[in-house]
RNA sequence: GGAGAGGUCGCCUAGUGGCCUAGGGCGCCGCACUGGAAAUGCGGUAUACCGCAAGGUAUCGAGGGUUCAAAUCCCUCCCUCUCCGCCA
C-alpha cells in the first residue's frame, strides 16, 4: 500500500503516466485495478455471511438461555447452520487473503507519481536549478609556479587525518578511521550541522538507534526492495540504518498527530551503513564512496498543503551549511528516472571538489508526499476530532559528511600543505590550520 | 539469560466462554443551568475496510489454535515492570 486504492480508483490514468514517466511497467496498475475490484466482491459475500454467522450464534445463546436443550435438535440446528456458513468463510477468506497478498504486492510496485513540474526523462534531463560559489580550479598559477591542488586522500595522509589501510585491516575496505585532527573534524562537523539546525531553524535534536527491527525497515521501504544494500544482523533481525532516515521516520509510525503539532522537524546524526553491493570498484580512492560514513539527516512531518513549500525550505536549510562552509555547489532538479521509486520530487546538492575534479553528492531532498506516510499509517486530525488524514513526509541530508570532508580538504589545502579550517568550524576545531 | 507480574478506548481501570453491541472513571467536545464561572445534569467522544445508503465486517500487544460462539481457554512470539545474573 504506497499509492493508496482510493487514489487507484480515482486517476488511475494519472497513476498509470506516473509509472511510465519514472520507466516502470504501467500494466501493474491495470492488474492492480482489477485485482481491487475482485477483492471487494469477495470482501462483500465474506463479510456478509460473517453477519450471519454472528446472528445465528447469538440465536444459539439466546435458546440455551431462553429454555432449549443444549443439544436439543432446535440447537443443534442453529450450530449446523453456524458451521456451514463458516466453512464457506473459511475458503471466501482464503481467497481473499490471497488476493490481498497479491493486490498488496503490485501495489508496492506502484511508483509514486512525480510532481508536474518535475522533468521527464533520465539523467541527462536533470535540471541545474541554481549553483553557488566559485567552482576552483585543479591547477593554480602563481609567483611559485603552478601549484596542483591534490585529491583528498593525499591531503589526508600528510596531514595523517584518516586511516583507509588500517581501517581495511581492522574491519575492511570501505571503512575509514578518522584520525587526530580527522577525527575532530568529524565531530566538529556534526555538531556545527546539528547546532544550525537546532538553534537557527527551530529543529528538534534527535540521536536515534543505529539498528532498528524489520517493521521499521519496512516501513520507509528499505525492505523488501533494497535489502541488498543494508546490513543485516540475522540472530537478531536487526539491520544497521542506511540513514537516520529510518529510524527517525518510523517515530511516528502508527501515530495521529493533532492539527496544531504540525510541521513536526527533526534533525538527526546517525552513522549509515550502507553494502554497496556491485559497486566495487567504483570510486575505490578515498572516501567518496564508503561503507560507513556519518550524516546529519532531516526528517519532517507537514500538513499536505504544506510540502511543496516545505521541501523548497528544507533545501535551503542543507544549502545554508555548504554556504557557512563555503563551499562550492549546485542544485539539481531530478528527472523523473533519476529520481528514485518514492520520491514526488527531489533536489540533489552536489558540492564541488577541485582535486578531483568533480560535483559530489552530499545531500538529497525529496518530498514523498503521502507515499511513505501511507506504508507507515502517520496521520494527523486536520479539526480536533476530524477523521485522520495521512501527513506528508520529507527528509534531505544536511549534510552527508565523508563527500563534505573530501571537498573541505580539497577546496581548503593550502599551497604550504596545511589545511586552512573553514571560518565556521575554527571554534569547534579550536585551531585555524590543520598542520602535519 | 533465569524467575515472577502484567499488556483492554487519549490516560486509569472492570471484565475467567454467550446479558460484551467491551462497562465505569479521568480528560476532551457540545448542550442545559449561570451576569460570568465553578459545581451539577444530559449527550458525544478509537481505527481500518466494504457499501449510494441503511448498515455490515475486523481489531482487547502480535500471530496461530479450540468452539456454533473467544478480551475470556490453549500454543508461539513481542513488549513493559520487579528481583537475580551479566555488563560499558
Amino acid at each position: 500500500m504506497s499509492i493508496g486504492l482510493a487514489r487507484l480508483r480515482e486517476e488511475p490514468e494519472r497513476i498509470r503516466q506516473g509509472a511510465i514517466d519514472k520507466g516502470e511497467d504501467p500494466s501493474i496498475v491495470d492488474a492492480a485495478l482489477s485485482l481491487d475490484a475482485r477483492r471487494r466482491q469477495l470482501l462483500g459475500e465474506s463479510d456478509g455471511l460473517k453477519a450471519r454467522r454472528n446472528a445465528l450464534s447469538k440465536q444459539v445463546g439466546e435458546a440455551i438461555r431462553g429454555g432449549a436443550s443444549p443439544n436439543g435438535p432446535e440447537v443443534a440446528a442453529l450450530r449446523e447452520a453456524s458451521t456451514e456458513a463458516g466453512k464457506r468463510i473459511e475458503a471466501l477468506d482464503k481467497e481473499l487473503g490471497e488476493a490481498d497478498a497479491q493486490l498488496q504486492d503490485l501495489m508496492l510496485r506502484i511508483p509514486n507519481p512525480a510532481d508536474p513540474d518535475v522533468p521527464v526523462g533520465d539523467e541527462t534531463a536533470n535540471q541545474v536549478v541554481r549553483t553557488w560559489g566559485q567552482q576552483l580550479p585543479k591547477e593554480v598559477e602563481g609567483a611559485a609556479g603552478t601549484w596542483v591542488r591534490k585529491p583528498h586522500w593525499e591531503v589526508a595522509e600528510h596531514l595523517r587525518m584518516f586511516d583507509l589501510e588500517r581501517g581495511a585491516k581492522i574491519t575492511g575496505s570501505g571503512f575509514p578511521v578518522y584520525t587526530g585532527a580527522g577525527s575532530r573534524l568529524q565531530r566538529a562537523l556534526i555538531d556545527f550541522m546539528l547546532d544550525v539546525h537546532t538553534d537557527e531553524h527551530g529543529m528538534t535534536e534527535i540521536w536515534p538507534p543505529a539498528m532498528v527491527n524489520t517493521a521499521s525497515a519496512r516501513g520507509t521501504g528499505q525492505i523488501p526492495d533494497k535489502e541488498d544494500l543494508m546490513y543485516v544482523v540475522p540472530r537478531d533481525e536487526l539491520y544497521l540504518v542506511p540513514t537516520a532516515e529510518v529510524p527517525v521516520t518510523n517515530l511516528h509510525r502508527d501515530e495521529i498527530f493533532e492539527a496544531d503539532q504540525l510541521p513536526v522537524r527533526y534533525a538527526a546524526y546517525s552513522p549509515c551503513f550502507r553494502r554497496e553491493a556491485g559497486a566495487a570498484g567504483k570510486d575505490t580512492r578515498g572516501i567518496l564512496r564508503v561503507h560507513q560514513f556519518d550524516k546529519v539527516e532531516m526528517v519532517f512531518f507537514e500538513k499536505p498543503e504544506a510540502s511543496g513549500e516545505a521541501l523548497e525550505w528544507l533545501t535551503a536549510r542543507a544549502e545554508v551549511i555548504l554556504q557557512r562552509l563555503g563551499l562550492a555547489y549546485r542544485v539539481l532538479l531530478m528527472a523523473t528516472r533519476d529520481m528514485g521509486f518514492v520520491q514526488a520530487k527531489k533536489y540533489d546538492l552536489e558540492v564541488w571538489s577541485p582535486g578531483v575534479e568533480r560535483w559530489l553528492e552530499v545531500s538529497s531532498c525529496s518530498n514523498f508526499r503521502d507515499y511513505q506516510a501511507r506504508r507507515m499509517a502517520i496521520r494527523y486530525r486536520p479539526e480536533p476530532g476530524a477523521k485522520p488524514e495521512l501527513v506528508h513526509t520529507l527528509n534531505g541530508s544536511g549534510l552527508a559528511l565523508a563527500r563534505t570532508v573530501a571537498a573541505i580538504l580539497e577546496t581548503y589545502q593550502q599551497p604550504d600543505g596545511r589545511l586552512a579550517v573553514p571560518e565556521v568550524l575554527r571554534s569547534y576545531m579550536r585551531t585555524e590550520f590543520v598542520e602535519p
